[in-house]
DNA sequence: AGTATTGAAATTGTCGACAATCCTCAGTAC
DNA sequence: GTACTGAGGATTGTCGACAATTTCAATACT
């Protein structure tokens, strides 16, 4: 009742390699050919860009009409980011930009120090120079993007800093988390952040991965911590930031308000 | 003085309960009543309790006979599996149960202990009693398993202690990347484990709640610690695992043997 | 005035049919 | 006997149409 055995190493070929290979080439717009993963790609990117911010409603018919694709397609591409924790889909109501909450902000963060500050202890000890390698050629990725002055650039490129420590430490699970947990520190930036989008400080960046580069062990782990910790408290994590509740609180002390409301 | 509790989430109530509630009250006989969801956790804990062997094809037609459900909602449960790494989706071929690596496998662990090391320290260091009675129930939970000798159970109620430690720590996105952690090394542990599947030993659960009860923060971690890497030393990792290549291996060095195959 | 109701428009959910692709296995040639 | 080839069947991928649900505005009622 085995059967053929489905041969083992096909596997990973298919999936991560070639078709996201041939995707880069082609732009989202107006581009026939490119199967779903171009759109969830400019979906994604949009998202974490900022230019869809958090609850926008993802309507499956006007996606369609943007991209000239099938609503179905549009739709696998939204459980995708659904799955991904990017967008929430709500039942017979659809889907939105996801709204962190406060306390998802705060747990984001946490994890973020433990999982990152292990990658760079790992990448400290390691002390190898393809490594140092790597994050300098991304340093001047960041350092690029933030001439061009374009908002979302610096935004990918400083997230993507997080990614490449992960692909560095030969780290690929823990770097699907990380993906995850950057993703979700952009939208908690854009529901949060007070004053300008500073989103990652180039400099701090620069001097982690010399610390990594020198091997301080330590010292790099603890300049992850301070990293993460001060995107945290750049934020206004607060006050509760939700319009339609404040409503009620705020008219339950007024002269009208009813003791039993239902 | 104020008025009536200020339910904080509109939007939580409608993300996660209603319809759910909906469900689990309307269960007249057993079979048709839930949706799509019911599929999904039969097929999981199939996957999980190792009725379903890595490598298996997860054929859509087949699954929609059995649950007597169109192929379109098969369909979606086998993306929310492959979503969840728990099943590999092959374009043109179809889904199967996922066959971890060696290299995967190895990597599991690492981020186990580096996720769920964080947890125990969090946990031991609260030396909340409330923490204290939740384990100590599902303590109970996994014993009264234990006891039922059947496989499936044991296996579930021991990957579940993993859960429950995030829950008691309230972290539920770090319990998210546990549960996916947890599947995975279910599926290795079907794939590498050699002699009887022992799973996760009861006493070293027991040990660790009484060690996170008594708040002792670094003993809870390296025991976790050895926990997993027992685990993972019960393992057969060494040989490639790869049947194909190995019969290349094997015949380069046999007197037939051409020097160029093609 | 404010609230409940009802109907229609808009939107999401589901399904069956068709297209594209892959696999099997004869059949044939060398 | 082995390797190629090309139907034929089996399986996955995609789409459009229909059903179910929500939303919103207009109306009716207290």
């Amino acid at each position: 009742m085995r059967g053929p055995s489905p041969h083992r190493g096909v596997r990973w070929i298919e999936r991560t390699g070639v078709k996201e290979r041939r995707e880069h080439a082609n732009r989202p717009t107006g581009d026939p050919g490119t199967p779903d993963d171009g759109i969830y790609r400019d979906l994604y990117a949009a998202i974490i860009g900022q230019r869809l911010p958090p609850g926008t409603k993802l309507k499956e018919e006007s996606l369609g009409d943007i991209y000239r694709v099938s609503r179905a397609r549009v739709r696998k591409v939204l459980a995708r980011l659904s799955h991904e924790r990017v967008v929430t889909h709500v039942p017979n109501k659809g889907a939105f930009v996801a709204e962190p909450s406060v306390e998802e902000a705060r747990e984001v963060f946490a994890a973020r120090r433990v999982i990152e500050g292990y990658l760079v202890r790992l990448l400290a000890e390691r002390h190898d120079p393809a490594t140092a390698r790597v994050l300098r050629a991304h340093l001047r990725v960041e350092r690029r993007a933030r001439r061009t002055k374009r908002f979302e650039e610096v935004v990918r490129s400083g997230g993507d800093f997080h990614l490449v420590l992960a692909h560095a430490a030969g780290r690929p699970i823990i770097g699907n988390f990380v993906r995850e947990l950057v993703a979700r520190s952009a939208l908690i930036s854009a529901a949060y952040e007070v004053g300008v989008p500073s989103s990652c400080e180039h400099d701090e960046h620069r001097e982690l991965a010399e610390c990594i580069e020198r091997g301080e062990v330590d010292r790099a782990n603890a300049l992850m911590d301070a990293h993460l910790s001060g995107i945290e408290t750049r934020l206004d994590l607060t006050p509760p930031r939700n319009a339609e509740l404040d409503l009620r609180d705020v008219l339950a002390g007024s002269a009208y308000a009813q003791t039993v409301y239902d």
